[in-house]
DNA sequence: GTCTATACATCGATAGAC
DNA sequence: GTCTATCGATGTATAGAC
């Protein structure tokens, strides 16, 4: 039992060095970009030496994995909010309006996701598995929450309903990289509401011109 | 005369290493990012010696902005093929139909594109004001040559025009980063014909009605 | 397990010969 | 203008003490 306690202590603080490490190495990775984060800067972020680092997470590769890996599964959650039962329940154009809305907000305002786009697709040559994480784990749930809405919602007479939620999370996700990651705020200024609008407007319209 | 000669033969030798070193720059910048690429690398791609290339662009960083404002300079001539008036002289939906498939195959086939999309996102940190070049000599460009050809088509009916133009830019730019970038292809496979149909669907669905 | 100290390679940038 | 040779800094990774 002393034995068992004493394993498990030592795990626990082993595993509060790697959760530290973790973190550190976000900080530094999701600021700096792979090829331009040291691992002494993450040692030192993390509080720790640059040898317990490696003996952790074996090399600077396998730390990078591991801590995208990490995040995505940390955003996760995010996606989920979006099949919440008591968003879905209005007329279909508030609820695209809402949806939409969720999705500009929560990326708008958490720079980590923003940081997180941005270094996969930095270092979707070097480590295609993590792209393919992010797509299956993020962009893929969120595509598919918007297309089981528009399934279920016959009397909009959506022809096309995986391309339609590609048209809306492409229009989205566009609009933050342009504005936000790109200093489109600047060059190209556009409100936000005027493209949540539109973009309810035309997959709604079906839907409206049968009801005026 | 003979200075003369002499003068510009010195001055097209020179412009020839500026050519080379930028293009051994455009292909290592490209394939590996700012930071993981060595001027070691770019002057044996180029040809020359370290020491020329330091000579003719100073640093690393002058270097990088030298090539991607050339780059850029070199693609905008893709933007302008859109505003072809013989493109934009048929039915609407067709014209949509058109743009837009014209949009996607030009970044999907040219690697150029793609690589130039990812490392200006990918840098926008470090380099702000690359990030703005590209905004305002592509994207602006681009989404420009839309809205004014949704403005020429009232009968279209579209209430925002900015905001439209927006919605199908986003839609093509997102595909390709999904399918290409993020090898969304083996994950979430979709034709791009679904997404081009829907789109011009989408925007002219107003026309059609009043036709129908 | 965690540390300090260090090996070894490679980086950006420059000096000096031609 | 262009080269070879090299400097100093910094990178990844590890050896060895505790």
């Amino acid at each position: 039992m002393a034995k068992s306690n004493y394993k498990i202590s030592a795990s626990t603080k082993s595993e509060a060095k790697s959760t530290a490490i973790l973190e550190g190495a976000m900080k530094e990775f999701l600021a700096h970009g792979y090829a331009a984060t040291s691992m002494d800067r993450v040692a030192k972020e993390a509080g720790v030496s640059k040898a317990t680092v490696y003996s952790h997470f074996g090399d600077k590769e396998n730390l990078f994995s591991a801590m995208i890996q990490n995040l995505v599964q940390d955003k996760f959650q995010m996606i989920m909010d979006l099949q919440q039962p008591e968003l879905l329940e209005q007329d279909p154009k508030i609820v695209i309006n809402n949806l939409a809305s969720k999705i500009l907000k929560n990326v708008q305002k958490n720079q980590d996701v923003q940081n997180l786009m941005r270094i996969i697709i930095s270092e979707s040559g070097r480590f295609p598995e993590l792209a393919k994480a992010y797509v299956h784990n993020l962009a893929k749930p969120a595509i598919n929450a918007i297309i089981q809405y528009f399934r279920s919602q016959s009397h909009l007479q959506i022809e096309d309903p995986e391309a339609t939620a590609r048209v809306m999370v492409g229009t989205l996700v566009y609009y933050v990289m342009l504005q936000e990651m790109l200093y489109g705020k600047d060059v190209l200024p556009l409100e936000s509401d005027r493209v949540i609008n539109t973009l309810s407007d035309l997959i709604t319209r079906n839907h409206n011109s049968s009801q005026l």
